[in-house]
DNA sequence: CTGAAAGCGCTTACAG
DNA sequence: CTGAAAGCGCTTACAG
């Protein structure tokens, strides 16, 4: 009993009308009488008729659906950030094609996947894509924005936080505080991301004429862990921490507390991204929020406004975000 | 300069083949000899032509498209899950059509946008469907596996781990463990999820004439943190408890070290998932890992054979998992 | 092994 | 306001 899906011309006949109108009733637009767009809609619902997306997406050279590709990492902060692309897209009448990419640059294999998919636009999210990427994405009229990265080679449209200005801040934060030996655990050192936090803490210490502990990390709990107690083991041990993303400072905070140190007292600690956990009663970090919202808004509504036009002028967008203060930084007197 | 996207003819009239031959040389398994095949695949890499995934999906009623629809809530389990779907579907081939839902029931309008796309398979994680929109489902031949719910009046598949018999084994862990005094805090009340795990726990307890207190949580950290306060406000204090999920055996951690209590000493706490976090040093959580990996599998390998039948005979699988013994709950002596 | 033709389910000038 | 027809980019009998 392999049943037919119905189709345009199904409810065509039982209307007695063409299917261009059975068609002209699912286009918001068209011009139809009531009364015939009426009988149709009744036929269509009893049939259970729905127009189908893909065809119409052929035709019409209009898929309506994004490829949004994601580093697999198991990080909150883009969960929460894939949730909002997707609701926000959605709102916008997008559907989101999701490739999970296991690779710091996103592969070529994957655009194709996005390719025959004839996705209308690309949102790239904790990960790169190749010049050659880019530009095989541009041949095809289809524009990329990525998410929480950019890259000086590479010309598409990104968005994130100033995180060289933040940075700066965290570390006049820190040294206010009372703070002078400062260390910063990195995330993966090929990130923008992390090479700009670092490159702003650095940088506004020296005006300090401090100079940071450096000690590597890759944005995880485990690594961040050892990576502090290495720094607890030196002589010169560090009385802040400034980690690369929360996780990281989750990570250095439970190092901290497992070798016997006061949060924030001996050790001051301060992360980034301002995730759900970062305010848990047990953990209380300071922080740096990220305006996700508005860095989602702005990716989707550049995405959608660069699919209207047939040339891609890239451009980045950086926004600034704000201090949070908690518990894992001590307050000054 | 409206670039148009190249299809199988252009490549067909540079190579001078025939547009069949070409769509030939893309399709698996067909009859061309090397020679031609060699020759439009020069001219097709030098075109960049691909074929067009929506046009084949259109003429061969296979779009290789599964609709994947996830509740709306910020659980790492669940990022997790995302993941390993994502992944193993596109190890056989397919894409994931990602909708993110804000409700306890996965909406008609939901599913209508699946079946406008014309998805070939359903899943649902961490929420409902009701029977009206299964049967709609079926209606089109579209199978649906429930992941992490199951539903006595909505035919369809389902996996799920042995709630039931999983709390038991908590509930007598917990006794032998010497706990005598214990409550359950659960997730929301009308996930058959949590209603397992309570009567599980409640009917293991009844068996040693114990009676749980009963809290109600929504899987939330903050939701735990109260119903833990309350608890331990309590003139009969519980000795350990159990959480719905590992989110909310941390909340119930968190809330009982703010109390200045002892855990395990004074309270015994055990969770459900194993999720990464639960293994933090931090944390060391006594939980239930779910086997996650054989439970995706049996969704997928499932889903693709289904697909491939037309009549649909729901099943549901459950599985067992098992404890992971950490350091929330005391050892036996 | 290859080509001409029909058809998947739709939209949209064009003509009335 | 409505219908007949062409066409989106493909696959697949059918015939050779």
């Amino acid at each position: 009993m392999k049943k037919k899906t119905v189709n345009a011309m199904e409810v065509a006949r039982l209307a007695k009308v063409s299917q261009s109108t059975v068609s002209r009733v699912f286009t918001p637009g068209s011009n139809v009488s009531e009364k015939t767009k009426k009988r149709v809609l009744e036929i269509a619902k009893e049939l259970g008729y729905r127009p189908n997306a893909l065809a119409r997406g052929l035709i019409m050279n209009k898929t309506n659906i994004v490829g949004l590709a994601m580093r697999d990492i198991a990080n909150p902060f883009y969960h929460e950030v894939l949730g909002k692309f997707t609701k926000g897209l959605r709102k916008r009448g997008y559907h989101v094609l999701f490739m999970y990419t296991e690779n710091d640059e996103i592969q070529q294999e994957e655009i194709t996947q996005f390719l025959e998919y004839s996705v209308e636009g690309v949102i790239v999210t904790d990960a790169y894509l190749s010049s050659k990427v880019v530009s095989q994405l541009h041949e095809n009229n289809i524009p990329v924005v990525l998410f929480n990265r950019y890259s000086k080679d590479v010309p598409c449209y990104s968005v994130s936080c100033d995180n060289y200005a933040a940075a700066q801040q965290i570390a006049e934060y820190l040294y206010e505080q009372g703070y002078r030996n400062m260390a910063f655990i990195s995330g993966r050192i090929n990130t923008s991301t992390s090479q700009d936090r670092q490159r702003g803490f650095c940088d506004a210490l020296q005006q300090k004429g401090l100079v940071p502990i450096i000690e590597e990390g890759d944005y995880t709990y485990e690594r961040a862990y050892e990576a502090t107690m290495t720094l607890l083991r030196r002589e010169q041990k560090p009385d802040a921490i400034f980690g690369a993303n929360d996780i990281t400072a989750l990570g250095a905070l439970d190092a901290a507390k497992s070798m016997g140190l006061s949060v924030p007292g001996d050790l001051g600690i301060v992360g980034f991204d301002n995730i759900q956990m970062a305010s848990w009663p047990s953990h209380e970090l300071t922080t740096w929020e990220q305006p996700v919202d508005e860095m989602i808004e702005w990716a989707i509504d550049t995405l959608l406004n660069e699919m209207k036009r047939t040339n891609v002028e890239p451009a980045s967008k950086l926004v600034s975000g704000r201090l949070i203060e908690r518990r894992t930084t001590r307050k000054k007197m």
